[in-house]
DNA sequence: TTGGTGTATACTGCATACATTATCGGTCAA
DNA sequence: TTGACCGATAATGTATGCAGTATACACCAA
């Protein structure tokens, strides 16, 4: 019954599909930041009209993703190390909360699956496939973000990775990413004892690491 | 020069300018949360085409005003008490995190500008001029949330409190916002004395104060 | 050569028209 | 009387066309 109304609704409006493609050609790179996204272009490239492309120009505006100048048109958002650091340091502060809210909650099954994508991005990691390690990093935080209880703080911190997610793939190279899951593994330690006070500063310093060592490949070019 | 140029960009779009009206329609109570909102006939009544209509419907359900279900129609976005109560604890979190990192920021007239808003309130209070008491908190809270230097937080909590605004015109009453200001006096003193943990812990009581009695008017009914 | 002006081009903003889909009421059969 | 089917109506989704404005480039004057 779930899995039948999910295949019906799955017809997307063309609009979802272009705010999907944009969004994933933005937070993949291929549209680089500072780009200029023109309608016409983009109309010509999928073959549809101005109409959904304009829509989904003003969703991606909402979602921060592109900029948009009255009468002048759409530019790819760029990110600012000052913007970077905002972004971690609320990334900090929302995990924290959430893993101290999380800590008293999660069911054993959900520690479980918290170290089984800690294992698999380990062996991911070994094999080079950065995406990958990209996907389950996220799929690690998203367990405690969502039994946090608090759904707006979930969206919100879904919506600031993905905004972010353009330059994390620097994070996921060899040599950052043992660091990332020994501090998951403490993580889960923390969880397992049901320590809301260890569980949110580990959260925030998880955080933080990955600010620190992302700012400074910044700054290096 | 400055003022000319405002002047000139201040050709706003019709776009922009509907998605103002709506917004203010719905945090002023005049578009109740449930109400089917229906292009043809908003571009009726505005007297326009349904295009910018639309373009704002994407930019108001990215913002949390309307949902909207393809192929059927808006609504205005409702919000449970489960929402108010991530809404608050949320927003304790994130004020709280703003005090404590405005407290070493923030200059006498900063300070002075609070004590300001927080007098005018009062007096807007005793002559029951509910909106404007309104105003005045919220212009109160945005000086130390701009102080703090996390832009990305300030336009978050921005949102949020948009969000909410038409239940907190329940808080305004007599009767409740009396013991807000005298809050609000405590956090002035905190960032006196520039004692970041106190404006935390006041900023965050704050928030929670909110929650707490807005949570039992809704129960009432 | 350089600065300014004018024109051509292209893009955005909005309106209109058409296609597709959901809703609602009525009719008919059980 | 109730339930299902079917058509009419209205709303959403998309395409296209037109008006206004920004940009680029060429041309002219200093």
């Amino acid at each position: 019954m779930q899995k039948l109304k999910i295949q019906i609704d799955n017809h997307l409006t063309l609009r979802e599909k272009i705010v999907e493609t944009i969004r994933n050609a933005i937070v993949n790179g291929q549209l680089a930041a500072g780009t200029r996204v023109a309608e016409p272009d983009l109309a010509g490239k999928f073959g549809i009209s101005r109409t959904p492309i304009r829509e989904a120009f003003r969703q991606l505006e909402s979602e921060g993703f592109i900029t948009v100048v009255p009468r002048k048109g759409a530019i790819v958002a760029s990110l600012s190390p000052k913007d970077v650091a905002d972004y971690y340091d609320l990334k900090a502060l929302l995990e924290g909360y959430a893993a101290r809210m999380a800590a008293k909650k999660l069911t054993e099954k959900d520690i479980a699956k918290m170290e089984s994508a800690n294992r698999q991005m380990e062996a991911a990691a070994a094999k080079k496939e950065v995406r990958k390690v990209l996907a389950l990093h996220n799929e690690f935080h998203d367990i405690f973000l969502k039994s946090c209880g608090n759904e707006k703080l979930h969206s919100i911190v879904q919506n600031l990775v993905m905004q972010f997610q353009r330059f994390r793939l620097i994070l996921a190279m060899p040599g950052r990413i043992e660091g990332i899951i020994r501090q998951h593994g403490e993580i889960i330690e923390a969880f397992r004892k049901q320590d809301s006070a260890l569980a949110e500063s580990l959260a925030q310093k998880n955080a933080l690491y990955g600010k620190k060592i992302l700012l400074r490949e910044l700054a290096k070019g």
